[in-house]
DNA sequence: GTGCAGTGTATTTTT
DNA sequence: TACACTGCAC
């Protein structure tokens, strides 16, 4: 027997979390709200699980829902229990997923090296079966297939369970979906979906690799467990079904990926799902201040579809919400870098300042902004893999791993130009569909067909006889070395090369960047698996970086400091998501504003802008309704510019958007506005909206306001005034902003 | 087969 | 705005 004192990690812990940690069999559900540790739960636990000899390392799988998350946890076991970590099976679902189908590959048709391809290669796929459909794409667009094989795949349904109730058989959706799927098996290639669906296939149709995973797998912990969709919730059913140790840990008030599939009653009904299930709440909250926290609380508080929670913190604090209202995303940007130069001066660390966005567009002004005043940022989650220039150097290692990989040899036999033109192409398409072989072995037999023409056939001959050298080489060349080999023998550089822009050479530059991670792997094979499921860059943030993401990548982690721009109706919540799904929808986005403000540990910045440009039009946009739902008394507002239009407290009808007085384009009621063209000037000529007045302020002052009238100063400190205005309140605005009267 | 001009449409979030 | 797609001239 051991003894618990000897496992001073547990010190670590508080007592409901140390009865999640110490409860080693049986299901357990950790269900507690943002911040109150439910991770260093499942850390400690893992630790715990090989420090007590309870189970093997080999033997535990844990699912995060990044990979990134994965490494970390990794990391911090190892700390614990030291290099045994490296043993445990961890990682997204998507990840495990992918290395159950690699061991079994065979089972459900594919080969071992399969490709695992991504949502444009997707596209392109179905795009080929609608035109061989002869569906028309203006009435039927592929991304609505697309949508509609995803969700089928999130429910883990494969197409021989569409029941006809499900579709809407006039569009051939069940019969697109099968020919998608037998399109992806000739290429031997797999999309995210079949990543969950056809390892649950797998363990559904042969019951002694189930057997073997069963035994394998004594215990099971998963993170973020109220973002599961259901075929994951099955696949980690079988999985655990011989011995139900299953550990899940996850906030309902947190489940912000509904629309990927994600069922929030996977938690909810844990303990109906599991029998015998613990349920333990954890409620000190240890990230935030009592301010932050509470406003957090109050705003989901709004939501109907919820558990409910107390959750409390120790950590006191007075700074405020901050709201400020600012008159455009580029004033947005500016006043966000000020403040954030304005925490350097306060010997505040940049790595714990984040700024967290709603859309990915978003990011762009405050990312310019950042350059130009000099900064040091990074941002999270943007794309490398999803460049143009890598996608095609990928696409040649992709074939040279994978001769099947249709979509590969497509996007690489015309790339750069070898004067195989569109034409051609369809005519390989269709003697690929037609006589069912890999696009790679009609150019193998291209010599035996008749309607190409010769000097078409050499050229084809020729990419071929080029693509099987550089195939025997694999086995002699460094990987990245092969590489840069093919990308010179092509010509591919040389195009770049050639075309001489700024744009150009840092496509080139990419490209070198793609050879360095390629030399981190021994083989291609292995990079080619990596590649598809990694998505954060891999940048450490020791030399002090402001965080730039969206909200969707922020959850799980925290920081010092936050910032939360663009809070406006029809940004935020989104318009779009309550076109689609209404209330839940609208749920769902103040699930996302709780997520985001639970970030923080000591400071929230929240701001608006009255005009944003969408489309390159500029819009007028009215406050998000979310910043009603903070409670008045912990937020502070900050009228950053007198041009911005409304204050948060504005009448709206948020069910009846085009009611509203003045919505629409924001030039027509601007064109007649003198300030207009003034407010025009300033923002694009100066760097900074400045100009400190001269006038000085102090407490007692009669002061007028453009937009709030009359008021007196109540507070003054340098330029920063608090004011009492006679009929809109209490304002802090800084001073230039007012008149002395 | 290639290149370019003109048109239309879209931005929600990601493994 | 910005990029993907189409149609046309060479
Ligand atoms: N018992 C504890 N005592 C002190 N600090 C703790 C304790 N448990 C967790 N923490 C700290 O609280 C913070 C939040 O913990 P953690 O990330 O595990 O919470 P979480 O519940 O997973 O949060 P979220 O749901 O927001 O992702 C971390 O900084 C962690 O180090």
């Amino acid at each position: 027997m051991y003894q618990f004192t000897d496992f001073e990690y547990l010190n670590t812990l508080n007592e409901e979390q140390k009865v999640a940690v110490k409860t080693l069999h049986g299901p357990v559900l950790v269900l507690s709200g943002a911040g109150t540790g439910k991770t260093r739960v499942l850390t400690t636990r893992i630790a715990h699980l090989l420090m007590t000899q309870t189970t093997k390392p080999w033997n535990i799988m844990a699912v995060t829902f990044t990979n990134k998350a994965a490494r970390e946890m990794k990391e911090r076991v190892s700390s614990i229990i030291g290099s045994a970590a490296e043993q445990i099976l961890m990682g997204t679902f998507h990840s495990l997923g992918a290395k159950m189908l690699r061991q079994h590959a065979e089972l459900v048709g594919l080969k071992k090296n399969f490709t695992i391809i991504d949502v444009d290669d997707q596209l392109k796929l179905i795009k080929q079966i609608l035109s061989n459909h002869n569906i028309d794409e203006k009435r039927l667009p592929a991304k609505l297939f697309l949508n509609i094989i995803n969700s089928w795949k999130d429910k883990g349904l494969t197409p021989d369970k569409i029941s006809d109730n499900l579709t809407n058989s006039t569009n051939n959706e069940k019969q697109i979906y099968q020919e998608y799927q037998i399109k992806l098996l000739q290429s031997n290639c797999v999309d995210f979906g079949d990543l969950l669906t056809q390892p649950l296939e797998l363990l559904r149709t042969n019951t002694d690799v189930l057997d073997q995973w069963q035994s394998k797998i004594s215990h099971i912990l998963i993170d973020e467990y109220q973002d599961t969709n259901t075929a994951q919730y099955l696949w980690i059913r079988l999985l655990c079904s011989k011995t139900n140790n299953i550990c899940c840990v996850g906030d309902d008030d947190q489940s912000i990926y509904g629309w990927r599939g994600a069922e929030v009653k996977n938690i909810l009904s844990f303990s109906k799902d599991f029998e015998n299930a613990k349920t333990i709440r954890l409620e000190q909250n240890y990230r935030s201040t009592k301010k932050i926290l509470e406003a957090a609380n109050c705003l989901i508080n709004k939501n109907n579809a919820r558990l409910g929670k107390n959750l409390w913190t120790q950590n006191n604090g007075d700074e405020n919400i901050e709201i400020s209202s600012v008159y455009d995303s580029s004033e947005e940007a500016i006043n966000i870098g000020e403040k954030i130069e304005e925490k350097i001066r306060d010997n505040k660390k940049l790595s714990e300042i984040a700024v967290l966005v709603r859309t990915i567009s978003q990011m762009r002004e405050i990312e310019e902004r950042f350059i130009s005043i000099g900064l040091p940022y990074r941002v999270v989650g943007t794309k490398f893999f999803d460049r143009l220039e890598i996608k095609d150097a990928i696409a040649y290692v992709r074939i040279l791993c994978n001769s099947s990989d249709n979509l590969a040899f497509e996007r690489v036999i015309n790339t750069p130009r070898r004067g195989i033109g569109s034409t051609t192409i369809k005519k390989l398409l269709d003697i690929s569909r037609l006589e069912d072989i890999q696009l790679f072995h009609v150019g193998e037999n291209i010599s035996t067909y008749e309607n190409i023409n010769l000097p078409t056939k050499d050229k084809i001959n020729k990419f071929i006889k080029q693509i099987n050298e550089w195939k025997t080489l694999k086995f002699t060349q460094e990987p990245s070395e092969l590489i840069d080999m093919v990308l010179e023998e092509t010509g591919y550089y040389e195009m770049w090369r050639n075309e001489n822009s700024e744009d150009a050479n840092t496509r080139i530059e990419n490209l070198k960047e793609l050879l360095i991670s390629i030399s981190k792997f021994d083989t291609l094979e292995g990079f080619l698996q990596h590649v598809s499921l990694m998505t954060d860059n891999e940048t450490n943030n020791i030399t002090g970086e402001v965080t730039l993401m969206t909200l969707h990548a922020s959850k799980g982690l925290e920081f010092e400091i936050i910032f939360l721009p663009g809070w406006e109706e029809g940004l935020f919540p989104s318009s779009r998501s309550l076109e689609d799904s209404g209330d839940v929808g609208l749920e769902e986005e103040r699930r996302l504003a709780y997520v985001g403000i639970t970030r923080a540990k000591y400071e929230v910045h929240i701001s608006y802008a009255s005009s944003r440009r969408i489309h390159g039009l500029w819009m007028s946009s009215f406050p998000s309704r979310f910043l009603k739902e903070l409670p008045e008394e912990l937020s502070s507002k900050v009228v950053v510019s007198d041009y911005n239009l409304y204050d948060e407290n504005i009448n709206y009808d948020y069910q009846n958007q085009t009611s509203n007085p003045g919505y629409g384009p924001a030039w027509k009621r601007f064109s007649n506005n003198t300030n207009y063209k003034q407010k025009l000037f300033i923002s694009s000529n100066s760097p900074k909206i400045k100009e400190i007045s001269n006038d000085e302020f102090k407490k007692g002052d009669r002061v007028f306001h453009i937009k709030f009238g009359m008021g007196r100063v109540a507070n003054a400190n340098g330029d920063k005034l608090e004011i009492h205005f006679d009929k809109a309140g209490n304002k802090k605005i800084k001073s230039n902003f007012v008149e002395k009267k």
